[in-house]
DNA sequence: GCACTTTGTTCGGTAGGCGAACAAAGTGTG
DNA sequence: CACACTTTGTTCGCCTACCGAACAAAGTGC
C-alpha cells in the first residue's frame, strides 16, 4: 500500500471535457425532430441567444429546416425546426456466414431499399466484397439522388470486432479472410467513411434505437440462429468485454455434466439450442417419437429452418423440439437475469420468428428459476425489426457516429 | 416503424457539456501524485497559461502544494506539485450482517485508524447507528486533528442500494430498518457528507482503486461468505443493472437438476458453496469419510468460518469441502468468463484468505471450461485488501465522489 | 561559452456564451 | 376591444475562459 499505482484513466480530457455544443445541439434536434429555438435552449440548458445562433449554423448544413410555427403556448408562437432525415442516406450491410444483405436507409432507420442473396461468405472474401458492392448499387439506384446523399457505409460481420482496430477481422473465425477485412476499397469506392461491427452487437443497437430495446438502458440481445451469440447492451452503449470476446452466452454451460462441446466445456447452451443441435434432436424425435413418421420433418434433409417452418404450421413434433429448446435456453437466461439484471432480454436470428412458441414456454421456466425483483422489471421480448434488424443496425452504426461526432463526416458540412 | 419513440438520453447537457477543468485539474494531480505545471497542461491538452491560471486557484485551496523542483528534461527545472493526501480524512464504514467496521483513511486510500465490532446489525438499527458514531469517534481521536478534516463518511450496507435514493434500504433484506436507513442523524452529528451503496460494489471499487484491479476497465469482484454476491466494474463503474439487482451471482444455477434453493430455483451456486452448504458438506463427510474422526472438525460446532481455519491448518477434509466448493465455483465462473469477458475475477469475503487453495482447483475448472481469447485474458486472483476492502472501499466512494465532483463538498472549498 | 531546451509568467486577443433589452406575436380578461 | 401578461426570437454589449506570443529564468550538452 506504499506506492499506489494510479487507479484512473490517465487523461480523460477528450471525453471529460464534453463534446462542442453544435453537436449535441444537432443531436437534439434529431432526437426531437420537431423544436422549436426556446425549447431547445431549455433542453442544453443554454440561453436562447445561443440556441439561435446554433441553429443559424445549422440551417446552413441543411440538415435542419424551419417548417412552419407551432402552437402557442401563452404567447408567441415558436418556429418549428425539423431535423431533415432525408438530406442524406446510409448503406446498411449483414454480412452473415452464408449471405449478404444490403440495407438503404435515411436518417432515422427507415429502409428505403434493401437486397438480399445468398453467398458463402466464410470462403469467399473477393466475392463477397464485389457482392456488396453490386448489392449496395442496386440499392442506390433506386432512391432517386442517393448516390450524392451518401453519408457512410456500416458493416455487421459475424465475428469479433476489436473496436480499436475494427477492420480487422478475427483469422480464427473467418480465416479465408487472412485477418484483414479488405473493406479499405468499399470506402474508396463510395468514398465515405465504413464502419464495421459484430453482427449481434448491432443487433443490439438496431433494437435500442428502433426496436424492443428503445428507452431501455441496460438490456440484452440474444440473436438464435446456427450459432447463438448476445450482444450486451449497458448505458446505452455496446459492451465489448476485456478482448472483444463478451456476448459468448452459447457457450455458457446449462448443465456441467452435459455432452462435450467444441469449444472444451460441457453442457453448453449451443449444445441444446443450436442449429445443429435442433437437427439432431429432431432427427432423434423422428425416430423415437411413434408419431414420429407423420411429421411434416419425415423424410427431409432436415434444416434449422425447416425446423422453425414446420413449428411455425403447427407440426407437433417440430414443436416439441422447439419447446425444449426454448426450457434450455430459459435457464440460460434465468442466469443471465439474476447476474446482470437487465431491463429486458431481447431475442433475434431466424428463431425469434416462433414468436409466442418460444417465449411462452421460455417465460415459464425463467420464472420458476430467477429472484422475484429481477424476474419484474425483465421483460423477455422477440425482436420488432426482423430478419432485417442486423443491417439496420449497421445503418445505425454510422448514423450513430455521425450524430455524435458530425466533423468526421465530410458529407454533414454540407 | 413509423413515428418513433426516441432513442438516446433526453438531455445529456450535464454530462456531454463536460465538466470544469479545474475538476480534471484537481483529479489529474491527485492521479499524478506529483507533477508540474508543463505537465499538466499536456495531460489536459491545455496551453500552459492555463494550467498556471488552474494550479493557483488549488494551491489557494491547500489541496496542492509545492515541493521543490524535479529532474530537469533538458531546460528549467520543473516546479513538482503534489497532492496532498493528509488535507482531509474519510469515514469508511462496512456494515456486515453481523459486525461492524470502521476505517478512517486519508485521501489515498491509507488507513489511518481502524475499530471493529460484533452486533447483530439486522437486526438492531439504532444500536448500530450508535455503535457505528462511538467507532467513529473513537477513529477519529486516533488522529490529531482528523475531526476538523472530516471530508464524508462512506457507509457499504449489505444489501442492494437504489443510487437515486441511497438512503433508502431494501425492506426485504434488511425489514427491522423499515425500508430508511436512518443516516441522516449520522450526517448532521458529523457535518458532512454521506453515501452509501452496496458491500459488492464497494468490494470492487476498493480493489480497482487499491487492488486486484488497478487499472482493469472491467472486471467481476465475488464476495465469498455467508452469501455470494458480486460487484460489477464496467468501464471503471459499478454496473448496477436495471433494478439495482445485478451481481446476484450466488443464484446462477449451475446444475439445473440440483437441490432446490430458497430463491426458487434449482442447483444455485450458494447451494454448493454458500457458507451454509461448506457446513452442511463438512457434516456429511464427517460421517461418511472412514478418515471423518480425525479431523479438526470433529466434534465442533462447525461454522463456514471454522472450515477456513481448519482448511488453512492442512485438514485434509476441510480442505477436500474447499476444493469441491472451487469446481462448483469455477463452473460458474467459467460461464461469467464467457459472458462478460471481464479483464479480471477478483475474489473477496472471508474465504479468500485461503488463496491457492482456493484459486488452484477454481482456474483447474476454468480452464476447461472456456473459450481460448476469453481466458487469456482474464485472470483469477483473490483480494489484495484482505477484511478492510469493504470499509476502504465505502472511504473510496467518497474520495471518487470528490475527486470528481468537490464542490458538492464543502470541505473541499477550503 | 554558446546554442538550444524546458519551465513558468505576463499580457493582449478572441471566441463562445450570457443577460438585458426589445420587437413581434400570441392568450386571456374585463 | 383595450389591456396586461406571456412566450418567442433577435440584437448587442459584456465577461470569462482560454489561447498564443513573448519573455525571463534556469537548465543541458558540446
Amino acid at each position: 500500500m506504499e506506492l499506489q499505482t494510479p487507479p484512473q484513466p490517465p487523461a480523460p480530457a477528450q471525453e471529460a471535457r464534453g463534446r462542442p455544443l453544435s453537436h449535441l445541439a444537432l443531436e437534439t434536434i434529431w432526437y426531437s425532430q420537431r423544436i422549436s429555438r426556446a425549447d431547445l435552449s431549455r433542453r442544453l440548458e443554454v440561453s436562447r441567444s445561443t440556441a439561435s445562433e446554433l441553429v443559424s449554423d445549422l440551417l446552413a448544413t441543411k440538415l435542419v429546416a424551419e417548417v412552419g410555427d407551432g402552437p402557442s403556448r401563452g404567447g408567441r408562437r415558436p418556429i418549428l425546426l425539423e431535423f431533415q432525415d432525408d438530406e442524406h442516406v446510409i448503406l446498411g450491410v449483414d454480412m452473415g456466414a452464408t449471405h449478404v444483405a444490403v440495407a438503404l436507409t435515411n436518417l432515422r432507420g427507415r429502409v428505403l431499399s434493401w437486397r438480399e442473396e445468398a453467398h458463402p461468405v466464410r470462403a469467399d472474401p473477393d466475392g463477397t466484397r464485389a457482392l456488396i458492392a453490386r448489392l449496395g448499387d442496386a440499392c442506390l439506384a433506386d432512391v432517386p439522388g442517393a448516390s450524392t446523399a451518401l453519408l457512410g457505409i456500416g458493416v455487421a460481420v459475424p465475428a469479433p470486432v476489436d473496436h480499436r482496430d475494427p477492420k480487422r477481422l478475427s483469422p480464427t473465425v473467418l480465416p479465408a479472410w487472412e485477418g484483414r477485412s479488405g473493406f479499405d476499397s468499399l470506402e474508396a469506392r463510395y468514398g465515405v467513411p465504413l464502419l464495421v461491427d459484430n453482427d449481434a452487437n448491432l443487433g443490439a443497437v438496431a433494437e435500442r434505437w428502433w426496436g424492443a430495446g428503445r428507452g431501455i438502458e441496460h438490456f440484452t440481445y440474444i440473436k438464435l440462429a446456427t450459432g447463438i451469440g448476445a450482444g450486451l447492451m449497458v448505458g446505452g452503449e455496446v459492451y465489448r468485454g476485456a478482448t472483444n470476446a463478451a456476448g459468448e452466452i452459447g457457450h455458457v454451460s446449462i448443465d456441467p455434466k452435459g455432452e462435450p462441446c467444441v469449444c472444451g466445456n460441457r453442457g453448453c447452451l449451443v449444445t441444446f439450442v443450436g442449429g445443429e443441435a435442433l437437427v439432431r434432436r429432431a432427427r432423434a424425435a423422428l425416430v423415437e417419437d411413434p408419431e414420429g413418421p407423420r411429421s411434416l420433418l419425415a423424410g427431409c434433409a432436415i434444416t434449422p429452418g425447416l425446423i422453425e417452418e414446420a413449428a411455425m404450421d403447427r407440426d407437433p413434433l417440430a414443436m416439441r423440439v422447439v419447446r425444449d429448446a426454448a426450457h434450455h435456453l430459459g435457464v440460460a437466461i434465468a442466469g443471465l437475469l439474476n447476474l446482470l439484471n437487465p431491463g429486458a432480454v431481447i431475442l433475434g436470428g431466424s428463431m425469434a420468428r416462433l414468436g409466442d412458441d418460444l417465449l411462452i414456454p421460455l417465460r415459464e421456466t425463467v420464472v420458476r428459476r430467477t429472484l422475484v425483483s429481477s424476474v419484474a422489471a425483465s421483460e423477455i421480448r422477440v425482436s420488432e425489426l426482423g430478419p432485417r434488424g442486423i443491417a439496420i443496425g449497421a445503418s445505425t452504426l454510422v448514423l450513430a457516429a455521425a450524430l455524435e461526432r458530425p466533423s468526421l463526416f465530410p458529407a454533414m458540412r454540407g
